[in-house]
Parts: C-alpha cells; sequence; structure tokens
DNA sequence: GACATCCATAACTCATGGCTATCACAAGGG
DNA sequence: CCCTTGTGATAGCCATGAGTTATGGATGTC
C-alpha cells in the first residue's frame, strides 16, 4: 500500500547502476541491506523489478515501468520538503506585533525601519487585538510582540520596554459641567478627585489589573467608582461618552480617536501618567523579537 | 530525508478530519499510534504541522504549505503502483514462443488461434533462438514455451507434445553421386548406410543429444561419423551444403530452406522419424503454459 | 458534579532495517 | 590449472520503529 520513500531511493540508484555493491556505496549502506530493501520492495510489489543474471544486473519490464514513476515520487517529495522550508523561512521572518488601538506617535514605522535595517528578511505583520486582552495577543501566541499600556497582569510572564509616557486625560461629554471648570484652569486641566464620582466607562473585567488602571482605583482611597458601561473598542468609547454613559481616562496619544462630535478631553491632575510599552513573553528568545525590544528600547526609554 | 507514505497518509487525513481520534478512526489505527507518527513527521520535517488548541486542531502554515504537496506524493505513488499492475498484467499476458527455424506447417496461426479463444488477453511473442541452444530458450528462461526437436537434453526438466513426425531427408550437394542413386531408387530414397560414410555437418556441441541425433548417431553401430563443419542456422546449412562441406539429416518440413541453388533433398531408409514438439519447463505451471500445451495437444500427437 | 470528549503519555511487543561475516559462483591472470 | 577478484545472496545479531492497551488531564455538557 504504502512505500518508505528510502525503498524508491535505492530501487532508483540501483537501476542507476545496475550494481548492487556500487549502487550500496553511493548509499551509504551496506550491500547486504540494500539487496535486502530490494527484495522487500519486490515481495511488496509482488514482481521482480531486477534480473540479477550471474554476471549482471538489469530491469525488468516491471521495474522499467515502476523507474520514472519512483523518479516522480521523489522529485514530488522533494518539492513538498522545498515548500516546507520555505514556509518555515516565512514563519521565522514572520513578527506579528499585537496592538489594541493604533500606538501612533510614529513608533510603527520608526521600530519598522531599525528591525529591517538588522533583518532585512524580516516582515512585521500588524494585528489589532480586542482591548478585552490586555497583552494584545502576547498571552494566547496570536502575537509575537505587543504595544500594551502597563501594568500588564500576569507581569512576570512578560518583559517589556517603555516607548511613551503620558499624562492621562479624561474625556466628557458635549456640555459637562467640568469642561467649563477646565477652561477656567490655569493650566486648562482638572483634579481627579472633582471627577471621581462621575460614572466610568470601564475595560472589560478579564483586562484585570489594567481595568483597574484606567479606572485610577490607586486614587481613589479605597472608594469603589461608579461604573457607567464596559468598553471594547475606542469606537464603543466614543459612542459612549457621547451618549453620556460616562465618562472615561485617555492616554494623551489616544485623544484624536475619541475627541469629536462635542467630545472633550482635558489633562487630569492628582493621577499618574500613562505608559506605552513594547512587550514580549518572557521565554520568547527569537532572534526577530529580541530586535523588536532593542529597537523600542532605542526609541524609547528604560526597559522595565 | 525520506518520508514513509504511511506519515503522509497519515498527515492527510487528520488534516482532512482535523480530530485525530476520528482520522485514527479511518485509518485503522489507535489514536495514540496516530498522534506519536504526526509528532514523529513533526520532529522530522523540523516543524509543527498543527495546532492542538484545547479544543481544536488546526494546520499551522506549514502544514498548510505542506498539504498539497503531500497529496501530490500520494497521488504520485498511487500512479506509479497502477502503472506496476499494468506491466504485470502485460507480463502475465505474454507468452515468449522459441524457435530455432519456424515449425511452419500452419502450425503457428493454429495455435495462436487456439491459444486466443481461452485466453483472449494472450499475446504470443515469436522469438528466434540460435540452433546452438536445442531448447530454443527454454533453458534459459529467454522463451516460455518453444518449438524444438526430441529428443531434448536434461529431459526430466521439459514436457513436451509432439506435434509433427515426418521422415527425415538427406539433403546433398549439386551433382552427389547418391542423388542419381536416388532417381533411380522406386522410392526416391536413399539407404542410410550408403551415406553414412559421407562428411556430415553437425550442431554445435553445446547441442548435446540433438547434435547426435541429427547425426545419426543410433543408427552407425558405434562407428563416429565423419565431421565436415558446425552449422547454426539454415543459412550456414544451405551454404555449407551447396559448397560441398558435407551433407546433413533435414526434417521433411525444413527441405525448403535448404534446397535451392542445386541443392537436393532425398528421403533417407534405416533412420528414425524426426518428432517436432511444442515444450515447456515442467515446473512451470502458468496457466498461459499450460493452455499453448493444450493447443499443442489438440492440434498434434501424444504428450511424451 | 458526574460524564463525555479528545489529545498526550507510559509501558510493552514484535517486525523492520541496519550491520558484520561468510558463502557461492563466474571471470581473469599468473 | 589454481588462485585471486568481483558480485550478489544468506545468516545471525541488534537497535529502532510502529503498533498495541491502559491511563492521565483538560474542557465542555447535562
Amino acid at each position: 500500500m504504502d512505500v518508505h520513500g528510502r525503498d524508491l531511493r535505492y530501487f532508483a540508484a540501483v537501476a542507476d547502476e545496475l550494481n548492487f555493491t556500487r549502487a550500496a556505496e553511493r548509499l551509504y549502506v551496506s550491500q547486504p541491506a540494500l539487496s535486502k530493501q530490494i527484495r522487500m520492495l519486490e515481495k511488496q510489489l509482488g514482481a521482480e523489478l531486477f534480473v540479477r543474471d550471474r554476471r549482471s544486473v538489469r530491469l525488468t519490464a516491471v521495474g522499467e515501468a515502476l523507474l520514472p514513476h519512483a523518479r516522480g515520487v521523489l522529485a514530488a517529495w522533494q518539492a513538498a520538503q522545498t515548500a516546507v522550508e520555505e514556509a518555515r523561512a516565512a514563519e521565522r521572518d514572520t513578527l506579528v506585533v499585537g496592538m489594541s488601538t493604533s500606538p501612533g506617535r510614529g513608533l510603527l514605522p520608526a521600530l519598522r525601519t531599525r528591525l529591517m535595517s538588522r533583518h532585512p528578511a524580516a516582515r512585521p505583520v500588524l494585528r489589532q487585538v480586542n482591548w478585552a486582552d490586555p497583552t494584545a495577543g502576547l498571552a494566547d501566541g496570536s502575537s509575537d510582540v505587543a504595544f500594551v499600556w502597563l501594568p500588564l497582569p500576569d507581569d512576570e510572564r512578560y518583559r517589556s520596554v517603555v516607548v511613551a509616557s503620558e499624562p492621562r486625560l479624561v474625556a466628557l461629554p458635549p456640555g459637562h459641567p467640568l469642561t467649563a471648570r477646565a477652561a477656567a484652569d490655569p493650566e486648562g486641566a482638572v483634579d481627579f478627585r472633582d471627577l471621581a464620582d462621575e460614572p466610568f466607562l470601564a475595560l472589560p473585567p478579564e483586562a484585570g489589573p489594567l481595568r483597574d488602571y484606567w479606572l485610577a482605583l490607586d486614587a481613589r482611597d479605597g472608594r469603589a467608582p461608579r461604573i457607567g458601561g464596559v468598553v471594547a473598542s475606542a469606537e464603543e468609547t466614543h459612542e459612549a461618552v457621547a451618549n453620556g454613559q460616562g465618562v472615561v481616562l485617555l492616554a494623551t496619544g489616544n485623544a484624536p480617536l475619541i475627541v469629536r462630535d462635542g467630545v472633550t478631553a482635558v489633562p487630569v491632575r492628582g493621577i499618574t501618567p500613562s505608559r506605552l510599552a513594547v512587550a514580549a513573553r518572557r521565554d520568547d528568545e527569537r532572534a526577530l523579537v529580541r530586535a523588536y525590544l532593542a529597537a523600542a528600547r532605542a526609541v524609547g526609554a528604560a526597559e522595565v
């Protein structure tokens, strides 16, 4: 039914040489092993492939019929191996870059350029990941590296390089009283305690510590926030704010995604700045991953 | 380097089912065996072929790349097997009919017709064999059946069916004295003792008992014949007789091959008739061979 | 919470494919 | 004429391959 590729290779070699001893040498096996395998193949096919006439070896009609097909099978397998090798190479050179929202700030082209100056064959592929996954695909392996907001859950599994640290803003619906207060402020900002009691839009519970972070839990002295709704994308967030479901904290760089149709964003005093980082799985030592982190380090700040 | 066809078959089955358990059933192997073989294949290729994600199995990029090639290899091997099967069938249906000189007497078409009425797929192939081999190729396997002159050397290895028994003639050169004597004889014949002392043309020594037979050794009372030359074909024989190198005994049916350009042939009294037979190797039980002998029996006389 | 599904692992058996040593036979060569 | 050389087949041995059954562990389902 099936055949081992080796047997076809052996058969072709003997057919080439018409001499078992020489064929065995060419195949780096002993002559008896070769003889035995050919006999096995003949037995399997139910037909003699060679006539071993005391002084000479030659193909039978059946052998003659098999030879081109045997070569065909071997060639087809050769092609298969090549295809696998190419796929492996493509996989090795592909770096999946996960992100929840576009990191902006000119980071992607800058990192791409630096990466490819070191690894010309590299092909960074961008991948959009739902906000529900704060690791932007690192956790389930769907990304190799990712733009993430610190802090990450399950911190020790990842290493990260901060590439931007910016004050956080609050997005306010049209006509919200705090808009006027910010306008009157010398810095154009508001204090967090002035908005702590507003209903907040929150990330899904799966987001873990990141959800808490964007609710500024650490600045609330243990008092629970009011949750006005759950959002998992920039578009949802804009809609929810515009509809007055609640306010939401934003990284400065993400403000343009939310601020339109009367929604405004103003700086908030009294909370820590947001930190955007490039991260990878700590145990992922692949060259391309290391190179991307190195590029991020060159572009951004210190590793955490 | 090489791959076992089975592994590709297993791989294709799992790729089809995307489920090891079901694929294993389809392949009639246990699930662990299948799992192990796929792992082996992956190890050999140095790349994962499937992602076994808790609940599902799916192809990796490499697996995706391999799949069409794997099917290609399997198809190529399938074609190879078909080719072998066809060659085997052709070989099974081919009957090599050996002969030294054409048996004539309408035997070949008669046997061919009878053979093919029983075995429509049969393809009798005629093969001319040098006179030096009295078995006309049976001995070395180059013929399956053969037209031979009895007695055969190594008798017990063959079985034969006599298809013609005819008086032997002697071929005489132009102007030989015996020609006149025969003309004067009431039967137009000569007695063997009148030509026993002539130089005789003989078959090569390898012909064994057949050589002796055509020298009519049994009719010489132990006296050795004079050998005028050795001949191994009808053409040589004619030439040698015409040149006066010697005389030679002939089967009646073969006279037309020799008698021309003044060479004559006259019946000889006092020697046994020649017996033309169809023979085969005794241990050759193939249907086609048996059928050819049966056809010969129907056409000719009794089996020896 | 018991059960079913599904893939992986463990421990075992037996055939396969390799090796070395040796034989049998034909063909040349001193 | 014997002896060497070349060639394929055979014998006996051993490691590995490929299969088995039994079991584990994770994940949904009723």
